[in-house]
DNA sequence: CGGTAAGCGAGACGGTACGTCTTGTCTTATT
DNA sequence: AATAAGACAAGACGTACCGTCTCGCTTACCG
């Protein structure tokens, strides 16, 4: 019942070659800087054409962000374990977790891209960056229903964690390490009673 | 005075042209895409060689990069309001308000370039990144002597700050508003007690 | 035992698809330039796919070649006029009327295949240049036979006229037209006498 | 009085890179079939760039075209031994010594490119078989002036010799030697004679 | 009359050349 | 010594064609 009569006609796709494209990727950027990721290394190091690469990726940016993908970066679980506290802990680890070195450097050649030209900012931010929000998103929406938090505030507080993340990658300002995850969500627990807003201060 | 008897041999630099290289870079960044910012386009446009170009600087970042500062991006006050939140809601919307189009522009080049090549982050990091920092630790450095903010946490907080203004900017998540300065603004405030940290929760 | 009688197993070949083929070619050749009768375009012209293409034809010479052929160049007369001068001009006018603008962009392909390739030189000398030489080569044997000619030269006749005739489609040099068969009759007719070789000169 | 003040500005053309070029278009029209003399085959080989190839020949074309020109092609003499006979015997021996097999690669990919393409058609005709047909028209007006030869027929019989000459080449009909040289100024020899046209014949 | 072998269209594949572009360096004559 | 002009090597860009290779479907014969 699944698409047994959808087949489409013509050679199908060669997995293999989506495969050897997105391995090269990864080798490259475990190699070496962002910017030596370009289609004609991608092409000689999968073994695969120019052509088939254009065929299937509009642009650098795509394969990059597939091969992220394939990384298990879009996979991050949204944890429940009852509290703001543990879940942004644990979620924001699993995501210091992942931001190997060679992770960073794809996330790196991304932001290259993105900053350099509009469509490939729209590309990263529709098919990467939302998802990314919409996990975290996921995991504050429920704080808010706890009343662990204000609701209206949550778009702001994703901007400022994922912010902070692109920001250390990019700019190289200092590690992504769990001391960063763990600062963030003492923050955000310090602040998270609505009610308090300009209560004793000055 | 200053240089007098270290008065260099030879034609001097021209200012003229550094002038020039500087104007077609803010012009070039005005009217197109960051990626058309090319150092062919710079020379052609200054009427400069591109051997001036590489000259005085070695690499289109750091044309760039200079270009900016130029723009008086580097002259933002550092109020002193009597308070955290006045200072920083002052701080904060006069950063918005020196981010006109042109300059957003600006800041996505050398954001590309940081992000594909990690010397470039070094410069831009030391040059640029750095110089913002001080300013807003000085923002927040006089906020905790008052008491009203933990000193502990200024450093992730102006990671917070600039992390979320170059997200904005690089993927165009969200447009770089007063409404952004304002929900920070906001945020900082309800999270200034330290000692409430952990307190009523869950 | 061979295959006499055999009727090959399996589907016949599509002679809708042949002629596909063909049509294409001599659609393309009508409308462009030499160098836009790729293989791709034939197949897309036609219809038919490209493995089509290569299964009843081995090289684009040999598409072309039998397009050429449909358009009934093979088919050229040898008139049998009484006279040398009578034949010749007849075939030669007959040779002009047969370049269309079309055929002539058809020779110029087959030119360019053979130019570029010693394998495909040979299939266009086997399979065209040789035919066209039997004809004249006829025509020229029975004017020898009279003895309005010195058969030892007949091979350098042929190449003579079929070799100004390719000179003029390859380079553009001169129109292909009745001019040109005129003025080769009225060449060779004053030749015509060998004994005359060194006679009163200088 | 040269052009001393003429001086272009901007570092001068490079002699070296010139030579590289034009020797890599001799080696490899040496080694290999005429469609192995690519632009990305010429640079590789010359240790050049595109960049440069392209900056001083706009097609491969002229690039082969003045690799011919330096093998001598251009500079064939023009005799005066005192008839048509000696003269065009000289001549067209000339011509075939410098028919070598590299240079014979060479028109054939000339040959090639501009059955292929109009434009790369006229290129060839107006720099090199226009200045071909010159040097044998000179050897056949003299001629005519001596009373050997009908001037109305000079084209037609340039045709017929430089016809023949690249039909041989192209094809590979036959050799390019002494053989063809000779038959050629027998059988002009033997047409020298306006008057008798028409005379003895059948 | 059902099996099977070849032909067919579609179109993906690895390879390679195209002509353009950008980078950073180098070489002139001029200032 | 700095400049404008601009040539240079290197190499990526995205497109086009080549000739080969799977696919699923169709056609006609043959047992």
């Amino acid at each position: 019942m699944s698409e047994t009569s959808t087949r489409r006609r013509g050679r199908p796709r060669s997995e293999r070659a989506r495969r050897a494209v997105l391995d090269a990727v990864l080798a490259l950027a475990a190699e070496r800087d962002a910017n030596t990721i370009t289609m004609d290394a991608i092409a000689r190091r999968a073994g695969v054409s120019k052509d088939t690469l254009y065929r299937w990726w509009r642009s650098r940016t795509e394969v990059v962000l597939e091969a992220l993908a394939e990384r298990g970066e879009e996979t991050i679980a949204v944890p429940d374990l009852g509290s703001l506290e543990a879940d942004l802990t644990a979620f924001l680890r699993a995501t210091v977790a992942s931001a190997t070195p060679t992770t960073q450097r794809l996330l790196r050649s991304i932001a290259s891209e993105a900053a350099r030209d509009g469509d490939a900012a729209t590309v990263v931010r529709e098919r990467f960056v939302e998802s990314r929000r919409r996990a975290l998103r996921a995991v504050l929406a429920r704080a808010a229903e706890r009343g662990e938090l204000d609701g209206a505030r949550i778009e702001l507080l994703i901007d400022l964690v994922y912010g902070s993340l692109w920001y250390r990658v990019v700019f190289a300002v200092a590690p992504l390490d769990d001391a960063w995850a763990d600062g963030i969500v003492r923050l955000l627990a310090s602040a998270r009673a609505p009610a308090e807003i300009g209560g004793t201060g000055a």
